[in-house]
DNA sequence: GCTGTAGAACTTTTT
DNA sequence: GTTCTACAGC
């Protein structure tokens, strides 16, 4: 059944009535529902109604599973649409669940809750906002939002930048937001932590006053508001009967916080329901922002969860590959444990080679694309993974001279864009004129004589007055004040016009009137953003269009604030529940609709849209390896497997890096169908200088049998390290590394052989340090792992460093 | 108020 | 080596 079906019958609503009828002709569907699943596939999907965690390894049919085990507890278990909630992280696997599902059946996939963890906390709080104390047409700030915000803070009440950095702040307030903590619950060392969570408390004061939430605010509130409203959390506990997660080792601390408000207490009077969680802690690779692996075992204890299930039969590649990445993940010690197998064969070897440098590194990988493509391989099966963005460079180049066309993931998103975050910046004042973020974005752009001397004095008479700075307009005096009048006359007239006119009408009067589009009509090299601006109003008329169907795809745009059920007896249930109560109002949702205007902006705020220029294109994919999960390829490159880089050096310092360094060439590995090729060059230029690396650790932990060397193995991590067996051991991996850094780095690029222990420095060498610079050593401590030394940095003071971690480099 | 130049950063990234 | 940010000068 294709879409057409689909929303012929969403439209229609012949289904939402009949659809479990006897005589309805879609009935026979769920015979084929389950066809195909294996063992394994097929007793997750018909678990009972109880918490359950899949172990789902890369390729083994995890979404097929997820999309399989909806339509099956809509079908065979009868459960409605609206108890169903469905959990991603990226608009993307929402999509790709909504889609796969109404392929599945011909159901009105509206009523169910799928979408990520912010569209729904979005959803969420526009249905309750007025419980949750926000306007209802709260804006989203996104990540270059929010570091304005907090810029914007700084100059108000003077903060330093040079001691908290703004960026670093908001690294500071996203992680207590991460955690499900406020100012007050942060604890308090000392002076400079006393006033982190001061600015903290400051930021959020201001997003308060302007109407304006981050991203981890809509997660912070919607918990809290479920955790503080024990009538709102049963009305949800009583709906949800299942909730179905992706990727839950991704999960951090505060979301899975947010997960178990909809579990019932024992005692809270509410129908179980159960969680079914699926996810692989061997493809973590988002510690880094605060994923929590250790959330599946939180999960699997906290909730008594008695049904697990591995699925350990993957679909993708041959076994020369799978073998490769279960003997490489297997050097990892904190598992659950799994094991993947196939029937496809061994396929071809893995082939390993090692190049003289980064150049000849992707002239090889050219060369074999080329060889690839004369036998028949598509280009876009055909894809490139590094660990860093800095690493794309030379291997563009060289496509780019031989001709090859490539697409390279990553970089600026749509909605991202300069000239669309001043576009948005308009239509936000058009709704909100108070978001001052929004205010200060534009009133200067296009120019239009307002300058930062006036600016200062409109937000000082905003703050004196503490109002937003479209009220203290009046405030400024003389030519500058009449300029901002002008400004704020524009807006109210645009805003005025809005009401009357469709949303694509409203984006292309504040293209006009705004003068942007005359702008960049003008600017040397505007067509791109002009190009763009126009593809803003191509996004607002099908934007609409969208709407108009009433498809509800994973943004959530759709604010359907109907949150009690559709179903019969749930809704009755629920009523009854919501009528009963004294404070039956807080329950209920405040249903009044978003503007057009407002859903847009929400949108683009909740999805910044493609990165993908010249998608379509047949050409070679160009990506890091954390933007290659949840992709597969026939021919995988995988390029720079080098020491200090996969592994990359600043993850050496802890176990736990060097751990989910592991997890990301376990990712990147399995990402292969038929073809694997590993290279690593001897010397690579970064940072503007050339740095010798030896081969990765990483070739020391795959089994030999699946390889084959195109260059003769040499001398590597293992061979040079007595004792190492491919496990982590201590601090010795990294100072013994420097050894190789510094012995390498002075000429020859051969691979050396550990020598002797310790760090071979003397008091009185001069030594250089890739942060502080140049400096002398003043005196040296301990041994081994706890070898110190002090250093004299000519332009960074006096520093005690461990050696262990410290990455020092003589200088002669 | 705009433009050019010096200085600093620089792993990975979704919402 | 590149690229973004911040400040000084026109």
């Amino acid at each position: 059944m294709g879409h057409s079906g689909f929303y012929n019958s969403a439209m229609s609503s012949i289904f939402d009535d009949d659809f479990f009828a006897p005589t309805d002709p879609m009935a026979n569907v769920g015979d084929t529902l389950l066809h195909g699943l294996n063992d394994e596939q097929m007793r997750a999907v018909t678990l009972p109604d109880e918490h359950a965690l899949i172990l789902a390894g890369a390729g083994s049919g995890k979404t097929r599973v997820l999309t399989t085990r909806i339509a099956w507890l809509l079908q065979q278990q009868r459960v409605s649409p609206g108890g169903i909630m469905a959990v991603t992280f990226t608009n993307k696997a929402a999509k790709e669940m909504t889609a796969r599902l109404s392929a599945m059946l011909p159901i009105n996939v509206r009523g169910m809750w799928i979408g990520t963890f912010h569209g729904l906390c979005n959803r969420f709080l526009r249905a309750h906002y007025k419980v949750a104390n926000l306007p209802q047409g709260f804006q989203i700030l996104d990540t270059q939002d929010q570091l304005s915000a907090i810029k914007r803070l700084y100059k108000q009440f003077n903060i330093n930048d040079d001691q908290f950095p703004a960026k670093q702040m908001q690294w500071f307030i996203g992680g207590c937001k991460e955690e499900g903590q406020r100012p007050g619950d942060v604890p308090v060392r000392d002076a400079e932590s006393r006033k982190k969570v001061d600015i903290y408390q400051l930021y959020e004061e201001q997003c308060q006053r302007e109407g304006v939430v981050d991203f981890g605010e809509l997660m912070l509130r919607s918990y809290e508001i479920l955790r503080d409203h024990p009538l709102v959390r049963q009305h949800y506990q009583r709906r949800f009967r299942h909730i179905l997660v992706d990727e839950f080792q991704d999960t951090n601390r505060l979301q899975y916080l947010w997960l178990k408000q909809f579990v019932p207490e024992v005692g809270d009077a509410v129908p179980r329901n159960a969680i079914f969680a699926v996810g692989d802690d061997d493809q973590s690779i988002y510690a880094f922002r605060g994923a929590r692996v250790g959330n599946m075992n939180d999960f699997v204890t906290e909730l008594k969860v008695q049904h697990q299930i591995k699925l350990e039969q993957n679909y993708r590649s041959y076994s020369n590959i799978l073998d490769s990445a279960n003997a490489l993940i297997s050097h990892n010690t904190r598992r659950l444990g799994k094991n993947l197998r196939t029937d496809q064969g061994s396929g071809e070897p893995v082939r390993v080679v090692e190049l003289p440098g980064d150049l000849a590194e992707a002239q090889w990988i050219v060369d074999e694309i080329k060889q690839l493509v004369r036998d028949g391989s598509a280009r876009k099966e055909i894809a490139i993974l590094y660990r860093s963005n800095a690493q794309s460079r030379v291997i563009e180049s060289t496509l780019f001279n031989h001709a090859i066309p490539y697409r390279v993931y990553g970089g600026l998103r749509f909605f991202e864009r300069a000239e669309i975050k001043h576009a948005l910046a308009y239509l936000r004042l058009l709704d909100n004129p108070r978001d001052d973020t929004s205010f200060l974005r534009v009133v200067n752009f296009p120019p239009r004589g307002i300058g930062a001397r006036t600016l200062e004095q409109l937000q000082d008479a905003a703050r004196s007055g503490n109002t937003a700075l479209v009220d203290a307009v009046q405030q400024v005096p003389g030519k500058a004040g009449a300029n901002l009048a002008s400004f704020v006359a524009k807006i109210d007239a645009m805003r005025e016009q809005a009401d009357q006119i469709t949303l694509k009408e409203i984006v292309e009067l504040v293209l006009d009137n705004s003068g942007l589009l005359e702008h960049y009509r003008n600017e040397r090299d505007g067509a791109d953003r002009v190009e763009n601006l126009q593809e803003l109003v191509n996004a607002a008329e099908s934007f609409v269009s969208l709407e108009g169907f009433g498809k509800e795809s994973a943004g959530m745009h759709q604010l359907d604030t109907s949150a009690a059920p559709a179903w019969p007896g749930e809704s009755d249930a629920a009523a009854q529940d919501a009528a009963n109560s004294a404070s039956a109002a807080e329950v209920l949702p405040d249903g009044e609709t978003l503007s057009p205007l407002a859903a847009f902006l929400t949108h683009a705020a909740l999805e910044a849209g493609d990165n993908q220029a010249q998608a379509g294109q047949d050409a070679v994919q160009l990506m890091t390896v954390h933007a290659a999960k949840g992709l597969e390829f026939n021919n995988v490159f995988i390029s720079g497997l080098e020491e200090g880089l996969f592994p990359h050096e600043n993850s050496l310092n802890d176990y736990d890096g060097l751990e989910e360094e592991r997890r990301l060439m376990y990712v990147a590995i399995t990402r292969a169908r038929q073809r694997l090729y590993l290279s690593h060059a001897q010397t690579r230029l970064l940072h503007g200088q050339t740095r010798y690396n030896i081969r990765s650790r990483f070739f020391d932990e795959l089994p030999e049998e699946c390889l084959k060397w195109i260059t003769p193995k040499r001398a590597g991590f293992a061979d040079a390290m007595p004792g190492y067996e491919g496990r982590w051991g201590g601090n010795q991996g990294d100072s013994w590394n420097r050894d190789v850094r510094q012995a390498v780095g002075q000429g020859s690029a051969e691979v050396v052989r550990k020598s002797e222990p310790g760090h071979g420095l003397k008091k009185g060498m001069r030594v250089f340090h890739t942060k502080f610079g140049e400096g002398t050593v003043q005196m040296l401590e301990g041994s081994g792992a706890d070898a110190k030394a002090q250093i004299n940095f000519s332009r960074h003071g006096v520093k005690w460093l461990a050696l262990s971690v410290a990455k020092l480099t003589p200088i002669d």
